[in-house]
Order: C-alpha cells, then structure tokens, then sequence
RNA sequence: GGGAGUAUGGCGGAACUGGUAGACGCGCCGGAUUCAAAAUCCGGUCACUUUGGUGGUGUGGGUUCGAUUCCCUCUACUCCUACCA
C-alpha cells in the first residue's frame, strides 16, 4: 500500500481532533510548572498577512515544545479590536464599525484555526467587546483616584472643513487626509496618565528584565532619557525676579554669555502681551526650521551672572529651546555647545572657553566654529579651574546649593501619556462634567459606560461628541444635569493590560489575582520591533500601577522578549513605474512581463506591503500547500530575529520535504528487516535529536531545521543501503515525528498515528532527551604551524606521546616534515595537533 | 549629530568557551528515468592550480602555536533617535 500525502484531509483532521479531544485547553495547575507564551495579539483588519504567520509560528513552536517536555502551557489569543481602520470602513460601508469588526474577527480567526496553533481559543478576548472593556474604564476611574490620571491642555490635529480632530495617521503632509484641507493645531483639554511617576522605576527594572534583547533595553532606556543636572535661578537685574534654567552642564556656568527661552515659557508669553514685535517673531518661529536657522529675539532684559559680579547676560527668545524639556529655558555656553554657538555667532555674542582640551596650551585654545564638548580642564573659572569635567560638576553643584541660587536636578524625556481621542471606535473614558464644574468617575455600578448604537455611521458620528442624546446624563448623587467625557482611549489602553485578562477570560471581575500569581509574568512574547517602545512601556507602566493599585504583586509583565524580523519579497516594477503584483509575473525566455504584457524588472527586496503590491496571502498558500508547508518555510533558513525572504522555490522545496517526510510511512512498510549492526546510525540521531532541543531552547529554531534535514537524510541513506534493522526504522521514525510536532504538527501527527494506530496522540508525548554513548574514536585535525594538513583517527584516552608517535608515521606528516625541526607541540585532546616547525 | 547592530560561496545561512571555514537549504552543472517535459532519484558545486598544493570569512594592522571568533583602524550597509541644553 502506498499513499500519496493529501494536506487538506490530513490537516483538517488534526485539526479537529485537537479541537474533539481539547487538547489545548488550560487549566490552573499547582503541580505543574507553567508556561506562559503569547504573541502578541492582532488587529482585525480583515485576514491574517505573512507577519502574523511568522509571529503565530515561532509561538507555537514554543508553545507545543514547553508542552511536550511536561509544562502546563498558557497560549492564548485574542483582538487588539478597537482603533480607526473600522470607523474608516464604517464610513464607506455605512455600518457600525463593530459588525466590520466582528466579520473581520470571524475570518481571521478561521484562517489561524487553518494554520493548526495549538491556542486555548475558550479565552480569545476582543478588546471592543463591553465585557472586556468596562474593567479598563474601572482601572482609568481607580487613577484617577489616585491622582495617577489628570487633566491638561494639549494639541490636536484640526480639519478646518471636516471640523474634526484627526488622528496623526490622518494627516498626510500637513493636510487632512479626506478634506486635503491645511490641518490646524488646536489645543484641547485632554486626559494623561501620570507615566512619568515611573521613570525612574522603568528605567531601573530594565536591569531586570535578563530575558529581552539588548537592543529594546537601550531603545527604551534612550526614550525615558535620564540626565543628571541642575536647575539654576538667575536673577533678572532691574527687579527681585528670576528665571530658572535646567542645565547638564553647570560645569560651563562661567561660559555663559546669555539666556535663551522658548517661545511658550511663561515670562514670554507675559512679555508678548505688550510687545507687538515679539509677537511677530513668535508667529514667525512656527514656520522655521531651528535645525537650519536659529534665530532669536532680544528681549532687552538682562540677568546677573550668579558667581561673577557686575556680569550681565542678556535674555533672548529663541527659537531652538524646546518648551516641553526641562524648564524651557537654558543659559547659553557658546563654547561648549554647537547650537549655542551657532546662535552667538549669528548675534556676535561673546565666546568664553572654560574647558581645553588636556594637550593643548590654554592660551593656543580657541573655539571659532566648532563647539568643544569634550572631557578636559577646566579653566577661566574660579573655583572650578585644573579640575575635570565630571569634577567641575559635583563641585559646582554644592556651590550653588550652599548658596541656594538652585539645585540637583534629574531630568527625564519621558513625558506622561495622553490618552484622549477624539474618535468613536474606541473605549469610553468613564468621566461625567456635572454642570456645577464638578468632574466626577462614573459610579462602578454604572459601568461599563457603552458606546452607542449608530446605525448609519457617517462622518459626523466620528466622534461621540456629535451623536445625539448620548452625553447628555444626569449626576446619581445630585440628580443634577451632567455630560458624559466623549473622547475614548487611546488603543494602546486596551494592549496594556490583555495579557492580565487571558487568566480568567470570563470572570466578571478584571481578573483573579491568584491566577494573575500562578501565571503571570509571561515567559516568552513574541512580537515585532516596532512595539518595542510604546506598547511595552505602556505595559510595564501598567503593571506597576495596577500593583499599587493594589490589585497584584508583580513588576514586570513579560520575563521573555523576543522580536522576530519582518517578511520580506522581491518588488516588481513596469514599464509605467507601477508595481506589480508576484502573482501577475510571466516569464518567459528570461524575461518578465505582468498580465498587460509590459515588460517588468526586479527592484528591491522589501517588507512585504500592499503599497508596493509584493505581498503573498497566506490564505493562497495555506490553500496549495497546507499549512505545515508555510510553517516549515517560516522557519527555516532565516533565524527568527532577522528578516525573511519569501521565495517561490523556498515554498516548494517545503512542500516537498513535507511529503517526502510523510513518505517513510510508504517505506516502512514492506522494509525488509537485514542489518543489526546499525549502532552507529541510531546513535548519530539521538545526536542530532538533542541538538534540535538545544536549538529550540535558544531560539534558533532555523538550526533545529538544518539538523532535522541531516536526520532525514540520514535516514534515507541508511534505508536505502538497508543499513537500518526495521525495529531502529520504526523507532527512527516515531522519534522522528515527535520532534517534528512544534514545527509540523499536522503531518507529524500523521506519522505517529501510522506507526501507532491506536489512540494516542503525538502532541501528548514526551519530549525525547537522548543519552548518547560517549564515543570510542575521537577525530583530530594534524596541523602544521596551525594550517590542516590530515585528519586521523584515534582511540579517546590516547596519551599526547602516543598521538606524536602516531603522527610521526603518516606518510603526509612525515613529507612536511622534511628538513624541518619541531620546536613545539600543542595538544588540545579530541580536537587538534599542532607542530610548531621551523 | 547621538545610539544600536550587521558584513562568511551565485543566494539564505552554519561553525560549541579561539582549534578541520562553508553544516543545512535554495540555485546552478552533469547523469539516470521519460517519446518529451514536469516530478523523482544519483553525483558535483569557494577560487586558483603545474592536481603536489596555494589563497580565502568587508579593509588594513595586532595578540596567539593557531583568529570568522579577541583587540585596534578604516569602509559599506541597516535600524532607532534627534536642537532633550
């Protein structure tokens, strides 16, 4: 009997035994270890894309691997569902974004059910489903309380003809993407949440977090951006006023030869009030670019300098001072800062060196053009002179602490997050405006505060604050009349907290906080680079407030970090500049054309993108070549954290290992049993079988790949020199299919179900971990002078005298030897001899 | 400007703590099978070569008995970030 393997049946009968028999279905488990693997979850857009089955595979791997060797494996799925592709569908189909959600939730999810992930689908969650989402208004309404959330004026985008707020993504070269009108900046009142709280703690728990790559840590270190410095106060020098400035160098205080402020501090915006030019020149900065002209405004106030006497620095406006970082204002050290030279060299300010470099003659020093912002000496400075950069700091910070004109100060970039949208398909922020001024959270008996039901959706429903009758509440206390808050969340809300939910999916509470202790942090998540900032601070952030919140103990969400590399293809272009799809390529003698007959040429290789049309649907391919097939091409050849080619000869050369693994069934039966003397063959794949377990637990899952090719071959090899006794055939190939199950589950189930017939299932097995016979023969490299020139054979105990003697009488050895003295002799036991000649 | 990273055959990539460079896959070449093609199977595939060897891991140097691996120099590319005082 010989069977040609058919994908379609055997896959979908897996799958629906896995589903029958659920096998992926978690429970608590005290007396087993945990483990807890997540990807992270998608956005519904409409199917899955080549990146999600890259990301949904290296999961499973993980997750069927921890299974194997005896974990209780947490793997869940769910749907990032709220955000604004559904409100710009919604407009064109003129339904509610949700049943676009929901019809897009459907297909997807019918699509990863195809690709075989052994997820527990009883906890998939969609974050705009009200149940999901009323804890999160109960989490925002708990900051509040705890001065964790508040209220600030901030911007946003204004479409003056829409008159709507527009998203970033929206605003397509300064123009609202639907009007094409010249966007606005408006300011509005906006919800925060208090991050910065955090910065320090988020910065100091990187140290924790051992099992993310180094990269994100200095990504996320560099974002919250902490520096070490002072605040400075000096006095203005006609009233008792002062302006305060944050500074990392006080080290430079005695280069300072002016103040600068940006256009929204304070003192500016009082002093524009009467000042009509200054007014001027404030509109004006709105259209440079201080990276290319630093200009500034000269207020014609002065400050006293605060260590030399009788020194006045005159105060300009300018407009390269940022108003979000430190004060606003900074005091300019020509010398030892580019743009503050830049600026003095533009106002003929004075340029007062006071740190040279160590080899240079104080009096040879000067700075023209290029400011010095090197370590050095210090000079020109009192107090200060002869000591160092780091030095000059510590000391002159207790100075001006000793004589209170400032202080220490550590500044952070972080800024704390905004979190209102001005959008419909999002979360409700639960907050009521009583008409007495009052701001109040809705009462938790009120919640979830839900959206509306908008049956035809249309431009004007894009934000809740244009339907009608649904901010229009009453306060239960007072009875007094109020309005709802109609801006929503920021998406981002809804992923910081998802992976605290998958524990009790259907709990009428967030979560329980005992499941939270046994399964949380998350050992391994998987996702792309780009989220390696906002959705993982955000998270981390989240974590720590809901800690002191009191509703856990935990400081760090995720254990395990890893970023996987984009999917990526070659980009075709024709004749007109157009792209062309793959799939529309002919060829024909060598040459390219699309479907019109143009002639086309290869371009790039680039991140597969609807853009540049050089995508390939999962679904087509699930559809010719199975699922298993995509997953092995998924992972092999490329390691994970680097970016994979797709390839069509890399899909098909797939495709034919998957038939030709299940193709030994064929060959076991009616493999006639001859040889006994196949040790060696079963050793070298117990071998290889350890070494595809090291790989996987080191994430390399493309040499686990190479080393199952070896087994293979191996095995074929041996079969068809009959090599192999048929009981080590059977036993090679149940081996076989176990270690094939977290990269092809489907077709290894297939295998172990023809070896066994019975019912049992080969995802239920344990994972193998082979005792190898140490071995008898050890293989060293001969070198002379380091270069190979034979490799023998020798027994494993043999002493260095013996392998000399040895050598000594290969015909090889002898002839490179010739007129040649050893000075020397190096024996690294089971690898090399090297003789030293001269 | 600042930060992080990468560089190995025609291509994707292997090489444990310094010890046989190019595993494994793709592609290519040759052969078998076939009326023919596809599929499949077998063999070859770093370069040069007087077939003894010699050279070779982006460049140039260093340490070492020995360097893809460690150190320094330069070059190219990728990513992040950017007037953060």
């Amino acid at each position: 009997m010989s069977s040609r393997y058919n994908h379609k049946l055997v896959e979908k009968k897996w799958q629906k035994v896995w589903a029958k028999e659920n096998v992926f279905q978690t429970k608590k488990n005290l007396n087993k270890k945990k483990y807890y693997v997540l990807e992270m979850f998608p956005y519904p857009s409409g199917k899955i894309h080549m990146g999600h089955v890259r990301n949904y595979t290296l999961g499973d791997v993980v997750a069927r691997y921890k299974r194997m060797k005896g974990y209780n494996v947490l793997h869940p799925m769910g749907w990032d569902a709220f955000g604004l592709p559904a409100e710009n569908a919604a407009l064109t189909e003129k339904k509610h974004p949700e049943s676009w959600t929901y019809q897009n939730i459907k297909t997807m999810k019918s699509q990863l059910l195809q690709m075989g992930l052994s997820l527990d689908w009883e906890r998939e969650i969609a974050t705009c489903h009200p149940d999901y989402y009323k804890h999160e208004q109960k989490f925002f309404i708990d900051m509040f309380k705890a001065g964790l959330a508040y209220k600030k004026e901030a911007e946003v985008n204004w479409d003056p003809i829409d008159k709507t707020v527009l998203a970033n993504e929206q605003v397509i070269d300064g123009k609202g993407w639907r009007s094409g009108a010249t966007i606005e900046k408006k300011k509005l009142s906006q919800w925060f949440l208090k991050i910065s709280k955090y910065s320090d703690e988020l910065l100091k728990d990187l140290d924790i977090l051992k099992g993310w790559p180094n990269k994100v840590k200095v990504m996320q270190s560099n974002w919250i951006g902490k520096s070490i410095g002072a605040e400075i106060d000096f006095k203005l020098s006609n009233n008792n006023k002062s302006i305060t400035v944050f500074t990392t160098r006080p080290d430079t205080i005695f280069g300072a030869t002016f103040l600068a402020l940006s256009i929204e501090h304070e003192l500016v915006q009082a002093l524009s009030k009467k000042n009509e030019s200054l007014n001027t020149f404030i509109q004006e900065c709105k259209n440079l670019n201080p990276e290319k002209t630093k200009k500034g405004f000269d207020t014609n106030l002065f400050v006293d300098h605060p260590f030399i006497d009788n020194k006045k620095l005159p105060v300009f406006v300018a407009n390269f001072v940022l108003k979000e970082y430190g004060l606003g204002a900074i005091f300019g050290c020509p010398a030892h800062d580019q743009r503050d030279l830049d600026f003095a060299n533009e106002y003929n300010l004075d340029v007062i060196p006071v740190v040279k470099p160590l080899n240079i003659n104080e009096k040879k020093f000067k700075v023209n053009k290029v400011a010095f912002t090197d370590d050095g000496v210090i000079i020109n400075s009192q107090f200060l002179n002869d000591l160092n950069v780091d030095k000059a700091k510590d000391k002159i910070i207790i100075e001006i602490e000793k004589r209170e004109i400032g202080r220490k100060k550590i500044n952070y970039k972080l800024r704390d997050w905004g979190i209102s949208r001005q959008r419909f398909w999002g979360c409700p922020i639960p907050i009521i405006y009583r008409e007495d001024g009052e701001v109040l959270a809705v009462e938790d008996a009120e919640l979830p505060v839900k959206l509306p039901d908008v049956k035809n959706f249309s431009e004007s429903s894009s934000t809740l604050n244009n339907i009608s009758g649904w901010k229009e509440t009453i306060c239960p206390e007072t009875g007094m009349k109020a309005q709802r808050e109609t801006d929503t969340f920021d998406t981002f809300f809804e992923s910081s907290w998802y992976y605290f939910r998958y524990c009790n999916a259907r709990l009428d509470k967030p979560f329980d906080p005992k499941d939270i202790d046994y399964w949380l942090p998350v050992d391994q998540y998987i996702g792309g680079i780009e989220h390696a900032i906002l959705h993982l601070l955000y998270s981390r952030f989240f974590t720590k407030a809901l800690r002191d919140l009191g509703y856990f103990k935990l400081d760090e969400p995720f254990k395990g970090l890893f970023t996987q590399g984009m999917v990526t293809h070659l980009t075709y272009k024709n004749k007109n500049n157009e792209w062309v799809e793959p799939k529309d390529i002919q060829k024909t003698n060598g040459t390219l054309k699309d479907k019109k007959g143009l002639l086309v040429q290869t371009g790039k290789v680039e991140k597969m993108s609807k853009s540049k049309k050089n995508v390939v649907d999962p679904n087509d391919i699930i559809e010719t070549y199975g699922a298993d097939t995509a997953r092995w091409f998924m992972l092999s050849d490329s390691p994970p954290e680097r970016d994979l080619q797709w390839t069509d000869t890399g899909i098909a050369s797939s495709y034919k290992f998957i038939n030709k693994l299940y193709d030994f069934v064929n060959k076991l039966d009616g493999y006639e049993d001859s040889r006994k003397d196949d040790i060696d063959i079963v050793e070298s794949i117990k071998k290889i079988i350890n070494q595809v377990s090291e790989n996987i637990e080191t994430f390399q899952f493309n040499k686990s790949v190479a080393k199952i090719y070896e087994f293979v071959n191996i095995l074929n090899e041996s079969i068809s020199m009959q090599k192999l006794s048929r009981k080590n055939f059977e036993w090679s190939l149940e081996k076989l299919s176990i270690i094939l199950q977290p990269f092809v589950p489907h077709v290894s189930e297939e295998i172990w179900w023809s070896l066994k017939k019975e019912e049992t299932l080969c995802i239920n097995q344990d994972w193998p971990k082979e005792v190898v016979k140490k071995e008898i023969k050890f293989k060293i490299a001969v070198q002379i002078n380091g270069k190979t020139k034979e490799i023998i054979e020798v027994d494993q105990n043999i002493s260095k005298k013996e392998v000399l003697e040895t050598i000594k009488m290969n015909s090889k050895i002898k002839k490179n030897l010739i007129d040649k003295e050893v000075v020397r002799e190096i024996y690294v036991e089971g690898k090399i001899i090297n003789l030293v000649v001269k």
